[in-house]
DNA sequence: ACAACCACTGTAAACGTTTACGTAAATTTA
DNA sequence: TAAATTTACGTAAACGTTTACAGTGGTTGT
């Protein structure tokens, strides 16, 4: 059996009471005892139970995370973020994935709750219908920030990027390049940074009187496998686009691919730029918004410590700062005979 | 205040033991008392405080997992499928990477141990000097459960590939193709996956009457940016090999690209095969062994619950089975001409 | 010589549960 | 109708800590 404070205090013939003032050390206690005791706890192998304490002094030190999916480098990259400031605060996290699944989110948060975790750290699948949830938790005082992915009507602080402004400045280095037809593979229709990317795309096509048609913009979903869809589309209209800014990285490595096996040279024929730079992305010279992910990791973490600490500190939005890497799956039509297979 | 079982009581004028009655079901309890519990609970927005009940039941239903990595999609695919066995046993899982540094992998132990997990599921960082720790956690009947990467001198319970077998398929196809000088880029020295593969890679070569040639191996290491080095040292022998075996895809796609910025055609002047199976190694037409990543994250979590649950088990080493997927950077030689690019 | 103080340590309550045990009332059995 | 059984509930201990409070014996100050 493991050992306990009693099992040392009995040994020793002292209380309880003082075996743990030598072992924490923050009390009064004599040296030689507290000696007497350190050593009598390393003999017995004595590890203190941390639920014992945990109970009394009613903190677990542990948050929860929930992201939509860990298999590609964005979420693991903002989850290690988050991790060095939480481990480093004395806080353990448990993270969660919830595979795009709003059934997954709503079980998920559910089983955090009965964790009894401190603070959610929190980034919705596609389709989430958990906004009540949230709702409630907020209401009850649950610490929670939502970063990447939040919930349009759910008044809750947010670690974000200005997806309009860089989907604008994307769009825009397809103007600048010289691209006349440029069409808009978005992701799902109700999801926010969808939402926010499509406003930056037709801002930008306004912004240099460009025309805005509805037909060079489809609505085909966030994972590689249905970009597919949205090149089957493009290709099939009479007036094909030379490019095509995709909402994130998969979708743009998608198009490329799919453009390749149909024997389309990307950027020669059509120009690819996708968002949320990825490892993969790199490989393929595909030019992205890169998002600070780690960054998104410490600032929600430092946050939400903030408001495990002081209760009822007001909702607060923080929009960090991204960047767009340029790279040869979009070169300026005039350079295009330089450009690489 | 969160209310507790004691509120209820109160309010009720009923014990505690009866309101405990009434909400774990359990126990003898009249059915309209029963009724006016879980009422009042609802009405309290009564939370069991789980942390009580675990300091009574000596558990607290979690385990931790520690792996060198979860950027790229093989841990994460493990930890999903963790996840998957452990919190349909009622777990929750603390995960934590290495970062490949001993160092951490130490604290990251010790700080599950504090937070005294039921178990653990390791992947030893590339350099994990921390046999002692293991051995102490075995002696003092923490069960553990190694995955993939394993310390060669410890005795503890194991999930693997039979990583000889696999690299010995994998040379034997490029033999099969005709490659003749078939070159190894190898992992770090003393890393036990390095040392197995090496092993297969010659024992292939062998059991096809080829020569084995110590200049044609080099340990590069696991990371893609070391594959550098390794193409570097190849092409600069007198005679260049004609196929290269790297110790996985990261070193793999290293290859490639360096390969392909030289200019050199993959897989018209070299072919190259990986390891594990990556989604970017896919997407490039890497030939791969493909690792069944859910499948080692379920038998480890099996292993562990009876571990958790049957103290004392035998250790036990699983080997799972493992697939070669081949792709066009490993085409037979006389197929050459109509190669991708 | 007595009060005041100090350094140290013990006693006991508290955190929120679960559950063995006891018991009163209600019901069944002979 | 008395004994036996069942039903429903309360009492209290236990899990392993931390810490307020209350000593105890010794030292210092006057």
């Amino acid at each position: 059996m493991k050992a306990t404070i009693k099992d040392i205090a009995r040994a020793l013939g002292v209380s309880i009471a003082t075996v743990s003032r030598a072992l924490t050390g923050s009390y009064e206690v004599n040296v030689e005892t507290k000696e007497r005791v350190l050593a009598k706890a390393r003999e017995l192998h004595y590890k203190p139970n941390i639920q014992a304490r945990n109970l009394l002094k009613r903190k677990n030190n542990m948050i929860g995370v929930v992201v939509p999916e860990f298999i590609t480098f964005f979420f693991p990259e903002i989850i290690i973020g988050i991790q060095e400031v939480m481990n480093n605060a004395g806080y353990q996290v448990l993270i969660c994935q919830s595979n795009e699944s709003s059934e997954l989110e709503r079980k998920n948060v559910e089983m955090l709750e009965e964790s009894m975790v401190e603070g959610l750290i929190i980034s919705v699948a596609k389709e989430s219908k958990n906004i009540a949830l949230y709702q409630r938790l907020i209401n009850e005082q649950m610490p929670i920030v939502f970063i990447n992915r939040v919930l349009p009507d759910l008044e809750a602080s947010q670690v974000i990027i200005d997806d309009r402004k860089w989907a604008f400045k994307a769009v825009e280095h397809l103007i600048k390049c010289g691209y006349k037809r440029i069409a808009h593979l978005a992701g799902n229709e109700h999801l926010s940074v969808t939402q926010r990317r499509v406003q930056g795309y037709t801002d930008a096509l306004k912004a240099y009187d460009m025309p805005v048609q509805d037909k060079l913009i489809m609505y085909v979903g966030i994972q590689q496998d249905r970009a597919k869809v949205g090149v089957n589309y493009l290709l099939s209209l009479k007036e094909k686009p030379d490019a095509i800014f995709a909402v994130n990285d998969p979708i743009a490595i998608g198009t490329i691919l799919e453009l390749r096996k149909r024997g389309i040279k990307v950027p020669e024929e059509i120009a690819v730029v996708g968002f949320s730079e990825s490892p993969t992305g790199r490989i393929l010279e595909l030019s992205s918004v890169a998002q600070p992910t780690f960054k998104i990791g410490h600032v929600a973490a430092e946050m939400l410590l903030n408001k495990i600490n002081k209760p009822g500190i007001p909702v607060e939005t923080v929009v960090l700062d991204a960047q767009l890497n340029i790279r040869s799956s979009s070169i300026p039509i005039h350079k295009k005979n330089k450009g690489p297979s």
